[in-house]
DNA sequence: TGACTTTGCGAACGATCGTTCTATTAAGTG
DNA sequence: CACTTAATAGAACGATCGTTCGCAAAGTCA
């Protein structure tokens, strides 16, 4: 790995955690140069804008997510524990220190929700692939035996989903201590529902 | 009403959608002002300072939240009904034209979760509130007899609460046209799980 | 109408932003 | 070691940021 590499690496990893507080419009070049002991310009240099920072800011962080979630979990055995371990996983992965303003993903999107452009699209890009990958681990534990037939897995992936979401707000926005357990009781209702035979759900 | 709480409420309504798209940090006085068709400085005398615009458009929007969801939820039949309706009304704010870039508390939570300060006590404040109703409503129909007695209220609270921001970012980010199913779907299951008689939830 | 207060404008400030250029130093290679 | 390339520094750019100040215009009320 030449030199170029090594320090681009260091100012990526900075600049996540500067994304996870202040956002990916947040982001300042001086001021990542000032904590890098560089010059603005030779920092700069590494990516040739801003947009080029953000989109690489963004890889980093899907490059993460799947080394630090995804590919564990996937040594999980088939069904139900991978589902599980897809949950486990995401509750640590909030927590890193790497990103001490929170997940940088939920960041990011309440920011490009409505910026088109190459990071939003990378965004949702990466977005849809989480929810495959959660409706996939979902359906594979049908096919197990542990979830029922007829459960629609990518409801199943959204609920997930916007739990995870919920937590996070209550864990960094509210600081409420009880984060977790709501968090592992809804999931646990989730798991449970998806087992049981399925019950009407009806308006009254 | 004087003239200057009129420009001022007209700089607020614009503001709020702004802030809707570019956050709070986001929000510039400059541009503010030539949206306005008024001098920077003129429009700033309105609030002395950003925070206090800041604060300003929150409080606004907490005003605007009470009027449109709140006040008009209350109004229905004590228990389930008013619950649904919290739900339904919710469904409407996300999708107001004065916040076109989104639900406001949304984004702004994302911003603030470690930015201590005025403006942040405000919003947990608010979404403590809001929690709040929540489980109150949710309260009320146990005692109603709508929903089982042993109901936690606050975590029903929570889930709704979590479902809320998955359906926004379905909605907002993905441009999921299932979103608004994917989250009624989600509802009636959580109102079912309400009104049935508990099982148990464990772990395998 | 007159006196008085509120409201708004225009110019300027220092700071910071992303970006560009040129020059210099360091690293990699034969 | 010399030579090429990659990496960084430094200075400057125009733009925009929030903020301050003094003064003119408009509104308010007797």
């Amino acid at each position: 790995m030449g030199k170029g590499e090594k320090t681009r690496a260091t100012i990526l990893q900075m600049a996540l955690a500067d994304a996870s507080e202040r956002g990916l419009e947040g982001l300042s070049i001086g001021g990542l140069a000032e904590r890098a002991h560089m010059s603005k310009s030779g920092l700069f240099a590494h990516f040739g804008s801003k947009d080029e920072l953000q989109l690489a800011v963004l890889a980093e962080a899907v490059e993460r997510f799947v080394e630090l979630v995804i590919a564990p979990a996937l040594k999980e055995p088939r069904g139900e524990p991978r589902f599980r371990a897809l949950f486990e996983r995401w509750l640590l992965w909030a927590r890193q220190d790497f990103q001490p303003g929170g997940c940088i993903f939920l960041a990011a999107a309440v920011e490009l929700d409505d910026r088109p452009g190459p990071a939003r699209d990378r965004l949702v890009a990466s977005q849809r692939d989480w929810l495959d990958v959660l409706a996939n681990a979902a359906r594979i534990a049908v096919e197990e035996g542990h979830f029922r037939r007829d459960l629609d897995v990518a409801q199943l992936a959204f609920e997930m989903y916007a739990m995870a979401q919920g937590f996070h707000q209550l864990e960094r926005l509210m600081r409420d201590p009880r984060a977790e357990s709501r968090a592992r009781t809804a999931f646990e209702r989730l798991v449970c529902d998806a087992r049981a035979k399925p019950r009407a759900h009806r308006a009254p």
